[in-house]
RNA sequence: GCUCUGGUGGUGGAAUUGGUAGACACGCAGGACUUAAAAUCCUGUGAACAUUGCGUUCGUGCGGGUUCAAGUCCCGCCCGGAGUACCA
């Protein structure tokens, strides 16, 4: 019998389980290494290849790490809480917990086959009430905690009560909604709910009236990381702006730890900057403009320097102070445009962007330095949302404000003068002059000064006179935390009398209460607002649920200690387990889980829950895998298909096929009429008795027909082949097609392994001879070379480095057990089923998780001469053999010993030897 | 627009970080074994010229530069991919 994967598979997978080999235990006496894959939301389509890449790759790491003696941690679990369960739920009336539970089943088979070394002890599941106890538990943390910038760090919300007894509220530093002055006095006297609306301004996780992405199809808010381009990730549906009482998270507190914290892990340079964009740091100054009525109004820019530039100042629809501002006269059109900005959805509002639009909204401000009058417009290219909501308008030296000018015929005034420029007459001007790269003009005392000098300057002089300070503002807003949804956490939240309770915690977990329709109530209530009965002792609890990201927050945490009842995590196994070594996962979660995972961190760390404040210390985002469609050219209105080559002498629309009846791009004729009724009549041009399809590169996706399933290739090549081939690709991090036709080179590279030490007849055959030295150099090298491989996470070499090794061998036709010994162990972290089976018919009584990794040897790969290249007048190379590894002066003693063979190059005599440094010998003729 | 990434044969991709470019694999071509096919094995495969011989020249998106030596470093372009965007 032939190499049989079925099998080998099938034998060593149930050994594995049975003995609990990967069952991880803390070791103090082992160091310990965590490899975390993000854990997947388990989907109705189930697996297809684009999948275990990643999941392949750390389990390369994992049992890699298990052969140097480390004690690996290596979980899996599920993101079960999503929308598309709960959608499928509202359509067929099935609870989403059931579909759920036959997705993960489906899930777990899939990854089962492919030899990955989980320990399945501590699996997750983010919809157990197990686990969601302690997303409840977090939650309630967040709302007990507030942030002090003092501290630096969060502190329990008892601590801020005692600083509103004691009336030092003025003195508080600390992050919040809306700064709170209260005396000693007041405070006595406030009632329960008073209280409770100071305390939710500094909260962490807090209730407060926002404007939010609503999006009426999904009858939910959505966070800014699940909204793109104005519509919703999850669906693609329209998203409004809309004001509502919401949870959120005050993640915005910990914006300048976020930043900071990047510094200090190993993640790539381009995830690290998606991260500080979206946190969004700029320095500039906040400045206070007088209003003729006496209120002030505050705005916030990073071009201070401009100051003596600004002709107009703009207001977003939604500012607070715009109706007390706004004139008698003008006061209808100001209205109409406010109702207009408003109905506009986001994604029009996107579009339009060059559209320029506004209002006058009858007053006037002050300049502070110079006193002349500005009017105030409202505008909805101001957002509500970044800075004040309100800015000083330099059309000069600001596209957006320019074009606002232009519109308006309001003045420009020049402030800045570019670098290689002079001061032009503005009123010729077909754009602004934006750079930051010049000398300030017209503007008292700063001028003749340099942009940066100028900033600087005025931020002082503001501060002097008290009218503003130079600041920080960030783009980062607070996590809005609360969906109308059905499927998902339950907030621990009731209310009495109005004002929101936590639960206790040997409350929890708060359970999701069973209802009939998935549907928001008739009133609009979320679907919660449905369970009959549910309340705590007659208070009602909070009707929402949390989003998607409030159970992945700190699952990596709890796999440390899966099965506690009591804590989130014993401290000794935080201790011990600490945070992830490597993570692998895709990029699309770069401003989502990523960030939120690191905010949840940075906080169980200041409530001292956990000992790092950075989750995952290494950061791999493996490539998408994109699928490779198939296409069928059919001739316009007829049912007759040309084949590939031919297609241009015909009109011919371009049809997916599905790719499983194509083979080597050869369509399989008789099955493509079957596959659906309008092709049984189907009739073909063929080129050489063929039809060739066309090809193309896509996402891989069921519509586009382009699915490649890991189950049938497990089936045909076994899941040790899938796993080399899925490595061999191409690098991890890089989005590459799938194309099986590469395949059958791993493929035959496992049978030629197999071959290594079995007879003709099949049998098992290995010599106990002692090995030659080519062939411990063959193994040593491969030794290195993985070695190496693995440390940098190249895989793809290192299946190459397998092919080497084993076609060297087999030209040795080596089968001796000093090689082939090593070699199972070395190349069972990328084919562990083969490599095993090998080690116990060696004779080896333990699995060989249990082995170490060989050691490399130096000796077995000295070479006794090495080619120095020559270069000859710096241009031609020659090459002398000489001693490996010895020193220059030595090579060049050698040099001149062999310069005998060395006098005569090209015919011309040679004049002199160069001795340059890095072993290199340079020859003038 | 800004930020990050890449650009190497027909294809996927290697290259010890400045030292013989194209490892390994796919594909293709030729051959062996077969009645035949599959499977397997062997040979060739960057381009052009030379092919009776070891060959010669050009080649890592384009143009310059540094160096004895550049796919790799520096300057300026061109093209692709990703992220982000009225962010004041």
């Amino acid at each position: 019998m032939d190499y049989n994967h079925i099998e080998i598979e099938q034998k060593w997978q149930k050994y594995w389980q049975n003995h609990n080999i990967f069952v991880a235990k803390e070791d103090k006496t082992k160091p310990k290494y965590y490899v975390l894959d993000m854990f997947p939301y388990p989907s109705g389509a189930g697996l297809h290849v684009g999948h275990p890449l990643g999941y392949i790759a750390s389990d390369i790491v994992a049992r890699y790490k298990r052969l140097r003696g480390f004690n690996v941690l290596h979980p899996m679990g599920y993101d079960a809480y999503g929308l598309p369960a709960e959608q499928y739920a509202i359509q067929t009336g099935q609870h989403p917990a059931i579909t759920t539970e036959q997705n993960i089943n489906r899930y777990r088979r899939q990854l089962d086959l492919l030899g990955l070394s989980y320990d399945w002890t501590r699996e997750v599941r983010t919809c157990d009430p197990h686990y969601y106890k302690w997303t409840q538990w977090t939650f309630i943390q967040l709302f007990n905690s507030y942030y002090c910038y003092d501290a630096n760090k969060a502190l329990p919300i008892s601590n801020l009560i005692k600083i509103f007894e004691n009336g030092h509220s003025s003195e508080l530093n600390a992050a919040c909604g809306k700064k709170m002055d209260v005396t000693a006095s007041q405070w006595a006297d406030f009632s329960e709910a008073e209280r409770s609306n100071v305390l939710m301004n500094y909260r962490l996780a807090y209730l407060s009236e926002a404007t939010v992405n609503w999006c009426p199809q999904l009858g939910t808010v959505l966070a800014n990381d699940e909204v793109v381009n104005g519509v919703s990730v999850r669906g693609g549906f329209p998203v409004e702006r809309k004001s509502m009482q919401q949870w959120s998270l005050r993640i915005t507190a910990y914006a300048e730890r976020l930043l900071e914290g990047l510094e200090g892990i190993d993640w790539s340079e381009s995830l690290k900057e998606i991260q500080r964009n979206w946190i969004g740091r700029s320095r500039g100054a906040t400045l206070f403009f007088e209003l003729e009525n006496g209120e002030k109004l505050e705005i916030f820019t990073t071009r201070a320097d401009t100051l003596f530039g600004v002709t107009f100042m703009v207001l977003a629809p939604e500012h607070k102070i715009l109706d007390s501002i706004t004139t008698e006269e003008q006061k209808a059109e100001v209205e109409r445009y406010v109702a207009w900005a408003k109905n506009r959805s986001e994604r029009e509002r996107l579009a339009e962007v060059k559209a320029v639009s506004g209002v006058f909204t009858g007053s006037y401000a002050i300049h502070p330095l110079n006193g002349q009058k500005i009017p105030v417009y409202v505008s909805d290219y101001v957002l509500v949302t970044y800075g004040s909501g309100a800015i000083m308008a330099v059309p000069a030296h600001d596209s957006r404000d320019f074009a606002f000018a232009r519109k308006f015929s309001l003045p420009v005034v020049q402030v800045v003068v570019p670098d290689g420029e002079k001061e032009e007459d503005t009123t010729a001007w077909q754009e602004s002059k934006d750079s930051k790269n010049g000398t300030i003009i017209n503007s008292g005392f700063i001028t003749g000064l340099k942009v940066k000098d100028a900033i600087a300057k005025i931020i002082d002089y503001i501060e002097e006179k008290h009218i503003g300070y130079g600041t920080t503002n960030y783009r980062l807003r607070d996590a809005i935390f609360s969906r109308q949804r059905y499927w998902g956490e339950p907030f621990p939240i009731y209310y009495e009398n109005g004002v929101p309770k936590t639960l206790n915690e040997d409350e929890l977990p708060l359970l999701l209460p069973n209802i009939e329709t998935y549907l928001p109530t008739e009133s609009g209530e979320p679907p919660l607002a449905r369970a009959k009965g549910w309340n705590h002792n007659g208070m009602p609890y909070d009707h929402n649920t949390m989003p998607g990201f409030a159970g992945s927050n700190a699952y990596y945490i709890r796999y440390m200690d899966t099965n506690n009842d009591k804590e989130l995590c014993s401290k000794e196994a935080n201790a011990y387990w600490q945070n992830v070594d490597l993570y692998i996962g895709g990029s699309e979660h770069a401003t989502g889980h990523l960030l939120y995972s690191r905010f949840i961190t940075k906080f169980l760390f200041d409530i001292g829950k956990c000992c790092k404040d950075e989750p995952y210390r290494k950061l791999i985002n493996q490539g998408m895998i994109q699928g490779r469609s198939s296409f069928v050219y059919r001739i316009n209105g007829t049912n007759k298909y040309v084949s590939y080559n031919l297609k241009n002498q015909y009109a011919t629309d371009t049809l997916h096929v599905d790719i499983s009846l194509v083979d080597n791009d050869v369509l399989d004729l008789e099955r493509f009429k079957q596959w659906r009724a309008e092709f049984n009549d189907a009739e073909f041009i063929l080129e050489d008795g063929k039809y060739i399809c066309g090809c193309e590169v896509e996402k891989m996706s069921k519509s586009l027909f382009n699915v490649q399933n890991p189950d049938m290739l497990v089936e045909r090549y076994g899941a040790d082949t899938l796993r080399l081939y899925e490595m061999f690709l191409g690098p991890l991090e890089q989005s590459k097609p799938w194309d099986t036709k590469g395949i059958e080179g791993v493929s035959r590279f496992i049978r030629k392994f197999w071959r290594l030490y079995h007879d003709r007849d099949n049998a098992f055959c290995v010599s106990d001879e002692a090995a030659s030295k080519e062939e411990m150099t063959a193994l040593h090298k491969a030794i290195k070379k993985v070695e190496e491989d693995i440390e940098k996470f190249s895989f793809n070499t290192s299946v190459s480095t397998f092919m080497v090794c084993v076609n060297e061998l087999t030209e040795l036709k080596c089968n001796k057990r000093e090689i082939l010994s090593p070699l199972a162990v070395l190349i069972s972290p990328f084919a562990p089923h083969i490599a095993e089976e090998l080690w116990s018919l060696l004779g080896n009584e333990t699995s060989i998780s249990y082995a170490y990794f060989p050691k490399f040897d130096n000796k077995f790969l000295e070479q006794t001469t090495f080619n120095y290249p020559v270069s000859i007048n710096g241009k031609t190379r020659a090459f002398i053999e000489l001693g490996v590894d010895i020193a220059q002066a030595e090579a060049e003693k050698a040099v001149m010993e062999n310069a005998s063979v060395l006098k005569f190059i090209d015919n011309k005599p040679v004049k002199r030897f160069i001795f340059v440094p890095k072993r290199i010998i340079n020859i003038v003729i």
